[in-house]
DNA sequence: TGGCGGTTAATGTCCGACATTAACGTTGTC
DNA sequence: GACAACGTTAATGTCGGACATTAACCGCCA
């Protein structure tokens, strides 16, 4: 596989041929799914060495557009995923000291928008994951951990049931870095029946396709949260904190 | 700098060193700003090969933890830019087919949330920005091009007032994304009047602090939008296109 | 058809080398 | 003493080549 390897601003090689593999994936002259030449022949069909073609390989497999299996040696063109590159917003976001009101109003914009989709677009089986997952809530009311757990789940679920991946995905980082707080806020007083009479709620303006009810609840159910952050004396303007375990990546 | 290498999952060196440096930054042991060693030493004291090292460097450098500036070489560790990800979106949107609704849903949640933020936060400057943007925009109607720029740059200015970061990220991508169908809808039949009205009263309302207002008019300038798009008889559910110029990197 | 063993060849890693040119220390100037 | 010009050092980008490990593949046999 020749390459057109363009140094008009001279960059270093091997970033000129990430650059040309990207452009050949992104025009779609690589289709996603597809083989990728073996590294000698990328090598050699370019005249280069093959330690500069496995550096330009390292650089596209984190930008998700080359994927090899672990352990496996075939090298594949793929589209990135979504989720995952979203995902990697929280590390720049917490770094940078974004406050917890940030991710608040970013939430409350998203979830509320995510309930009404929801409203219009669940089948059958977003309902039952709903129903499910409320089931376990009201089991669940003693255990703060499970709770927390379960209430993430909740507004993941309802996202799906959006049917919008571009919501679903967007939300991701946010609802990651919501995780620590809700540990404070779950034991606040009545917090829990509070949750669970929200979830109950919007589940069923989303069951009757109610799509201003699902949005309001969930409205609610987010300054709910809101004031028992603030009842827990925390600071919205503190800067959030690294959600555990997502310390890896 | 002698690195924590856990073979646990017997992952390939250089992937294990990049994991290693990258748990350092991540825990604050490494701070951005702060310069790495160099390969030579980086490899030395890790009794690996240069190479091996540079393979790790290339994977850290895409996630934006390490920074080279172009030309120069000096390593440095780096908070990853929270927009540059947030735009790295717009290719796995695209290659998973997202379509036009699911975008505009996504918008729709966002900038009603930002104006109202921006009504309660605007500073002098971002109102100073805002009346520049509109000035400029008066001055475009007959322009279509210089239009579609102005509308997204006027929507950007918002979430900039909005003085969130992280709306201001995640609305990046969508933004992106919205800029070919923009072209299709603003020669419209009196598409401009109407987007310089909806901007002026979006305005106003920020300038007032009538965060309600300004959501709302956010919100019709926004559906508006949507209308023309119908009447220019496009399907929502067309899937979205790569925005000009983004093809590249 | 499906499992098995043998062969081939691709990856991960290393050694070593060299041209280019940042990076840095020194010296000299105003 | 700040600063510019200069010379030296050394770090990066790239290359040639090598080798152990083991996926990947092929053909055989049940």
């Amino acid at each position: 596989m020749k390459l057109n390897l363009n140094n008009a601003d001279n960059l270093p090689i091997f970033r000129q041929v990430a650059l040309a593999l990207q452009q050949k994936i992104l025009v779609g002259e690589l289709q996603p799914g597809e083989r990728l030449p073996v590294e000698t022949v990328l090598a050699s069909d370019n005249s280069i060495h093959r330690s500069t073609v496995r550096e330009a390989i390292r650089s596209l497999e984190q930008l998700g557009l080359v994927r090899r299996e672990p352990g496996k040696r075939k090298l594949f063109v793929s589209a990135p995923d979504t989720q995952e590159l979203s995902r990697r917003l929280i590390t720049p976001m917490v770094m940078n000291g974004v406050t917890f009101e940030e991710i608040w109003e970013a939430i409350s914009a998203l979830d509320p928008a995510a309930a009404e989709a929801a409203a219009r677009r669940r089948t059958l089986d977003d309902l039952k994951a709903l129903e499910d997952n409320i089931a376990q809530t009201r089991a669940a009311l003693g255990d703060p951990d499970k709770l927390v757990r379960l209430d993430i789940e909740f507004h993941e679920l309802i996202a799906i049931a959006a049917g919008n991946r571009v919501i679903q995905a967007l939300r991701l980082p946010i609802s990651d870095l919501f995780y620590p707080s809700f540990q404070a806020v779950m034991s606040g007083l009545n917090a829990s029946e509070r949750l669970l009479t929200a979830h109950e709620k919007i589940l069923q303006a989303i069951k009757w396709g109610d799509a201003d009810e699902a949005r309001e609840w969930m409205a609610k159910h987010l300054n709910d949260f809101r004031k028992g952050y603030e009842l827990a004396s925390l600071d919205m303007s503190d800067p959030a904190a690294l959600p555990p375990a997502k310390v890896k990546d």
